[in-house]
DNA sequence: CGGGAATATTTGTATTACAAAACCAGGCGC
DNA sequence: GCGCCTGGTTTTGTAATACAAATATTCCCG
């Protein structure tokens, strides 16, 4: 496992971090279980020939993110599961990697079903001058790329600028973390490539729609395209099961 | 400021804990502005009169909240705004201390908007006994309660054992994070001592609607009783302005 | 048998030293 | 004179060690 110390140096990583990105990545994964005690910073310097000082400081952004809590004499224990920030994008990360992507997929397809219409709609309301620039900026960038990777670099922008137009300061990291997510998750839809043309009318639609300043237009226009990237995904419609699958992915190690 | 290390102390709380709360309330009530850089390690020990070990980990914290990036030689760099990790916990508590609290408020109610009637639905669908019955559990506890903070314990307990039936995991810290910060800001509500029972039928009506796994009226229950706390906010409606009132709480620093 | 004190273990904090990174300036060659 | 390159300087990154604080466990004594 010392292999790791050298993993990091190549990368440019620091060390503290790369301790973080593993640690967090294995409680994710369930290899300590909510509630169970982590090996002691003794042994954690062990495994991965390193300093206590930075095993402590990963300790600490793993505290930071909520996943783990720390007391004397104790140790450091897993956090019961809806401690867990599950929002912070490195922890969305691990439970990607982690849990069933095609369940974690649509989990995230319902989320921008509640969240995107409105968003839109704020946004024909309350959008600047510059904010609506940004987005047609972000909608020409679309129209005028070439590949994939393109398109999809400022398809996230679109999105990001609609929700920066919409003035909900809460809902911009929201969805900040949401579309990278969806990015990161990019090769689940990248085989799908001439739906893409189907997808930027759609997009104009909701574009249009805030230029005029017509919220139900854009709420519209916003479910409409959600409907077509739900269908690519196959996720469910409306609140379908996936109910209790929520172990799906987790099983193996408990 | 070396006070702090006493402050800290009788808190039963850890040192470096103390330094992470009192600088990230500072860098969110913008002493130190987004792109610049924060006195070097050196100084926060001599301001705080603390070792580097625990600046260090303070900073490590900040850090995996999203507030700052740190590169040697260089210093610790306040991030862009839209890097912040606003959902979390406490972030959120600086931002709500340092922000426009109206303001604050009336976003927070608007993103209740967006996800709780959908929320509600879900659970409609897909809630289980168990769930069922721990949200009945809660409701009991709103019925039975004598006082104003009894009774706001069991309110939280009732959304968030809804959030729970309703299937989805990345919901559920999302909703945990709105619940206790509104809780947080009860006195604002707090005054309104009357509406108590006015919002009990209310509840009842989405608990009875999730009973008989009817989401469209889950949802149509939830929205009511939104449109009820919201008029004891004062809030904006339907996406009103606010857009522009962003900076509203943060001139003054600058 | 029970309660309380001693003990041991683990994290928390402090201190020191050195390594690595990156900006900055000064010198050297062209 | 201009530009590249090199060395120095500053600041964070990592390491190592020592001690303090907290608390679970154990053991002794009443």
């Amino acid at each position: 496992m010392r292999k790791l110390k050298k993993a990091a140096k190549a990368r440019g990583e620091r060390l503290h971090h790369s301790l973080a990105q593993d640690i967090g990545a294995r409680i994710l994964r369930e290899e300590y279980a909510p509630g169970s005690l982590l090996p002691n910073e003794a042994e954690w310097c062990d495994v991965y020939g390193v300093s206590r000082t930075a095993v402590r400081e990963a300790i600490k952004m793993l505290a930071a993110k909520g996943l783990i809590v720390s007391r004397p004499k104790i140790g450091s224990r897993v956090r019961p599961r809806e401690a867990w920030n599950l929002l912070d994008r490195d922890v969305l990360a691990w439970y990607w990697a982690a849990s069933d992507q095609h369940h974690f997929l649509s989990n995230v397809q319902q989320m921008r079903e509640m969240l995107e219409p409105e968003v839109a709609a704020l946004a024909a309301l309350n959008h600047t001058a510059l904010q609506l620039a940004t987005i047609e900026g972000a909608f020409k960038g679309m129209v005028d790329s070439t590949n994939i990777a393109d398109w999809n670099v400022h398809d996230v922008r679109f999105h990001l600028a609609i929700l920066g137009a919409a003035g909900n300061e809460l809902l911009v990291p929201l969805g900040f973390l949401i579309e990278s997510a969806l990015s990161n998750m990019f090769e689940f839809t990248a085989s799908h490539n001439e739906d893409v043309r189907k997808a930027l009318p759609l997009h104009e639609a909701i574009l249009t729609a805030i230029r005029r300043r017509s919220p139900a237009a854009a709420r519209r226009a916003a479910r409409a395209l959600l409907a077509d990237t739900s269908s690519v995904i196959g996720a469910p419609r409306k609140g379908r099961p996936a109910a209790k699958s929520r172990n799906a992915g987790r099983r193996r190690s408990a």
